[in-house]
DNA sequence: ATGTATTCTAAGCGCTTGCTTAGCATGATG
DNA sequence: CATCATGCTAAGCAAGCGCTTAGAATACAT
């Protein structure tokens, strides 16, 4: 399909665009350019440069809220589910360093539908670790006082990656999730 | 003098405009009108938008240094120190969220000079936590394997709250700063 | 009064922006 | 062979961009 090709081309390009130079310091141009076609290519497979941004935004939150999910799933034991949670949610923000910054640092730049809808998102995720955390201190395995404020902080560990990994930099990123998770582990569990 | 004062109306609004709207997004007649100005008094004062930029970055990371370089000399002893740096350092991204997230998102849109010296401070602040986790384990009070990684992820705390901070928000600085503070003693105390 | 330095603005230059329009090529369908 | 939808582009429009220029207004020294 030639369509569906020349699409992905675009949104493809729009990922690279972004994470270069930020959503309003790309232009349509740019996007077109790198996906090989013309400036007006853009608007056939796409309504506005705010819609292929609300698209790589919107890939990007279902990827990490699945990966989330999984992790909470994959174990029973309060302190194993931490580990995973957090081991593959900074491993998911490493390895996709680029879309994750775009996902992080152009939220402001979505209209406001849009905006509501990646939002409610994002709550899912916050939920799911909150979630996590209070199974675990009722179980009395993990030891949390602000489970919210602790929710946050472990999530804030795995996003604020996005801000400074390169790929193929000095940090691998299975290291780094590793690190994170151990962390974590660390920060719910008794002293 | 009208000149220190109009000098500095253009720098106050220069930090709501680029908090508002990203470096790019910021126009440099909106910066004039929010300052009271006409669009050519700008350059009266600055030499370029980016400039402008450089003098909020270059003052914001100052301001940062002086914070968690205090926070290193106020004790000796080494968790003390952890839970001091911690906490000024949350509590300052989270009163100056707004410069904050100038100085954090904004950095890839300084010109290569600009860039080298703000990534100078950047790594003397990194420095300044690693030294505390050094000399915190070389005397057997912290326990902790990964002293780089660690440092990163101490101050990733309170660097990512500028991503979602509001002042007169639901969280308080104080007890958001005390939160991560504790947080950071359990990471990097023997369990 | 005259000269000088400072602070500011009206106007606008050359260029780039997001997006549209009109139309061309291609290939499937009647 | 004719028709028509699809995927694409050349050209360009109205608006906005960073920044400059020429000069007005003010304040103070001579």
């Amino acid at each position: 399909m030639t369509a569906v090709t020349a699409r992905q081309r675009l949104l493809d390009a729009a990922v690279e665009s972004f994470a270069d130079k930020g959503f309003t310091g790309t232009t349509t141009r740019d996007i077109a350019a790198r996906a090989g076609m013309s400036p007006a290519a853009v608007y056939v497979h796409h309504a506005s440069k705010e819609d292929l941004l609300f698209a790589v935004s919107l890939a990007g939150h279902k990827d990490a809220i699945a990966v989330i999910e999984q992790s909470y799933a994959r174990s029973d034991d309060p302190v194993e589910r931490i580990y995973n949670m957090v081991y593959d949610f900074t491993k998911w923000h490493a390895v996709h360093s680029r879309v994750g910054r775009i996902v992080q640092y152009e939220f402001h730049a979505l209209v406001p539908e849009h905006r509501r809808e990646i939002a409610a998102m994002r709550r899912e995720i916050e939920a799911c670790m909150r979630k996590a955390l209070d199974e675990g201190t009722a179980a009395k395995v993990l030891q949390v006082d602000d489970i919210p404020g602790t929710a946050l902080a472990l999530l804030s560990l795995g996003i604020d990656v996005v801000r400074w990994f390169e790929p193929g930099g000095s940090r691998n990123a299975e290291d780094l999730a590793a690190l994170y998770a151990g962390l974590a582990v660390r920060m719910t569990t008794a002293n």
